[in-house]
DNA sequence: TTGTATTTAATGTAATTACATTTAATTTTA
DNA sequence: TAAAATTAAATGTAATTACATTAAATACAA
């Protein structure tokens, strides 16, 4: 279903305009998806999207600043985030030794574990995406950055 | 800037993991903008969708149910954003005379109004995506499109 | 050093979102 | 018709987000 039935908007001003919606509308239909996929696990898109962050730490731990820096959506607060985390004790959170205003984020066991098998549902998910083929995924990656990117130079 | 650098992350699983997280970011990058562009106005994107909605019935009026539809997040509740453009004297809300269930929604001249304004800002935004051109933006569209699609035939 | 500015995270709060439930009206069915 | 099912919107609520402020630690500058 193209973006036009989707939202049963005939005409769009211009093509980037229906570009505008379709990348939002399109971000909302994953966000919505994922959202069904972590609800048996108890997470929510941005916690899981934390715990991933950590994971990809190989068991260094990371500041919550440099938590932020990595999520998806920097607007959603990475202290609250792993406040939830900590409460399901999947993270661990301790003062840095080097810098005592920061504070480290481990993963814990039991936080990769969960991951390893949300991961399972995921990846299964994912597949989907495979029938387009590479070529296509790189070419809307590379559109997707220019997108963007036509911001940076005016 | 790609998608790597904006979350400093070098590898991903793959292509398709990739353009998800792409998508994701994209969106959320987007509505960030738009964010910035409305707060001048006191209005929310979600608000500002509703208020366009309405604008697109050429003075009609549109039930609850049939915003709804057209919403670009259908989890935002129409009946409390339609509730905030009543507060602000932008849209009118009244018994739908063909079924008492139903509630019409029409956009008034103070909410035309200000949307004129907030065009104006929104275009002026807008310009910079065709630097890209009608070309690429149609391919990014038919991309957007391709992948959400992909889903309906396993 | 000492005062100022900056950085890092946490917290307070108002608004919004997610989700379930309720209320009222209409439609369907027995 | 009367009861049951469905539909449309509103409402209650807990959680989350947006945004500003605070608190503590560090860096910098006079």
């Amino acid at each position: 279903m193209g973006i036009s039935e989707a939202l049963k908007q005939s005409k769009f001003p211009s093509e980037a305009a229906k570009a505008v919606v379709n990348a939002i509308y399109t971000g909302n239909w994953i966000v919505q998806q994922q959202q069904e996929l972590l609800k048996p696990f108890g997470l929510t898109v941005q916690q899981y999207n934390v715990l991933r962050i950590l994971r990809g730490q190989q068991g260094n731990p990371m500041t919550v600043l440099a938590i932020t820096e990595r999520m998806l959506d920097k607007m959603s607060n990475a202290s609250r985030l792993v406040d939830k985390l900590v409460e399901k004790n999947l993270v661990l959170r301790r003062e840095c030794p080097q810098d005592r205003r920061a504070v480290d984020v481990l993963i814990l066991p039991s936080g990769l574990g969960l991951l390893t098998q949300v991961d399972q549902v995921q990846n299964d998910w994912g597949k989907h995406f495979d029938a387009l083929g590479v070529r296509k995924l790189e070419e809307m990656n590379q559109i997707l950055d220019e997108f963007r990117t036509v911001f940076s130079h005016n």
